[in-house]
DNA sequence: CAGTGTGAAGTTGTTCACAGCA
DNA sequence: TGCTGTGAACAACTTCACACTG
């Protein structure tokens, strides 16, 4: 498979190379040059075959009986996945959760900046947090910039709908949802849902069972 | 199927239960008494099929021509999932993201507290935030309680297998791994992982395409 | 007839089996 | 022999089709 290649790289694999990317990184901190994919799938506890195609996404290719090169294998994860060219998105909603996405350093090492926020409460408008100011969302038409086309929805359920139908009217492509409703945005517009609460569903289900 | 069949109940499903859940609640405030699995999946951008199918897990039954009540609905899916009975959980790491959590109000809400938190950072050991408090993770041992199965981990990714190795040594049954490593435990303990990363890297794929 | 509930068909993703290579 | 890479078998999940019900 190459990316001359028409079809969509499955959803799993793309949640799954992030992981194979700080994989790499600390065993390229520990001295690994070269790693094989039945290393990383014993290390990491996926099947080593799912590694493979995971990793025969890239243009990667292996070298038989040794595997393949670290520092090469990371930046080309790094380019496939655009973790070393940086996107610009706006937060929408500075709660807990989104104080600390803007706090959070982690972001701009994935490629990806918050460079405004949106909030309604008077009191945090005009604050400054980890370097991003926060302005009322009813100003976002006037402060946006056309080539940012990422929203972070980390507002209260009740808005969440009202707040993503204003991204989109907006020019927003790619709304990432951190709420845990399911938000109804025009097929053109890619939403990914990120709601912790449905990860507790599972823990406690498979907890008590 | 009811709640004798032993097949587990899909992770996608529970992952969209807690969705239903949030949008039943809203249109309860909204003055809704009953609904349709074919409201829900409109509303909610699911299949209405999808729907039927996800709820039948749970003891409940829908009236023909009808649909479901509201109310009903709510608290046998809250059941369900166990978010009316609350359990406990150790948060490692009080970085950005542990804070976050423990700020959070919306954990309570879904069943969920965090009852004690483990960090190293000297500056850290001894605060509360949120109501939690803070204790050195050397100290986990004697802090602990044994009837506290669930760990959070939002550590950097250099500790992460070590922190998830205390844990283990320690009784945790389920690990809640916000870090975006993918952590090596025995197969008893089950892991969660909520690697916000990955979502991003979903993102990228799909707006660069 | 609009809605539930379910078995069957289809699709997507994972695991297995093995060919090729150094 | 140990590893990559791939096509085929398998499992999981989703969508379709339809019988049933008030």
């Amino acid at each position: 498979m190459n990316k001359i290649d028409t079809t969509l790289v499955p959803e799993p694999t793309l949640r799954r190379m992030p992981c194979y990317l700080t994989y790499l990184k600390l065993a390229q901190q520990n001295g690994a040059k070269v790693v094989s994919s039945t290393q990383i799938g014993h290390d990491m506890g996926v099947d080593p075959t799912q590694v493979t195609k995971d990793l025969s996404y890239t243009c990667i290719v292996g070298k038989t009986r040794v595997g393949y090169e670290v520092e090469l294998l990371i930046s080309e994860l790094e380019t496939f996945l655009r973790f070393n060219t940086m996107d610009c998105g706006y937060l929408f909603g500075a709660g807990s959760l989104g104080t600390a996405l803007l706090l959070d350093h982690g972001l701009t090492q994935f490629g990806f900046e918050i460079v405004a926020a949106f909030d309604v409460n008077p009191d945090k408008i005009g604050l400054n947090i980890g370097g991003t100011t926060i302005y009322h969302t009813n100003d976002f038409k006037r402060v946006k910039h056309d080539d940012v086309k990422i929203g972070i929805l980390t507002v209260p359920v009740e808005h969440a709908q009202e707040v993503a139908d204003i991204m989109v009217d907006n020019g927003i492509e790619a709304i990432w949802n951190f709420t845990s409703v399911r938000i109804k945005v025009p097929d053109s517009v890619f939403v990914q849902n990120t709601s912790i609460y449905a990860h507790l569903a599972v823990i406690f289900n498979r907890l008590h069972s």
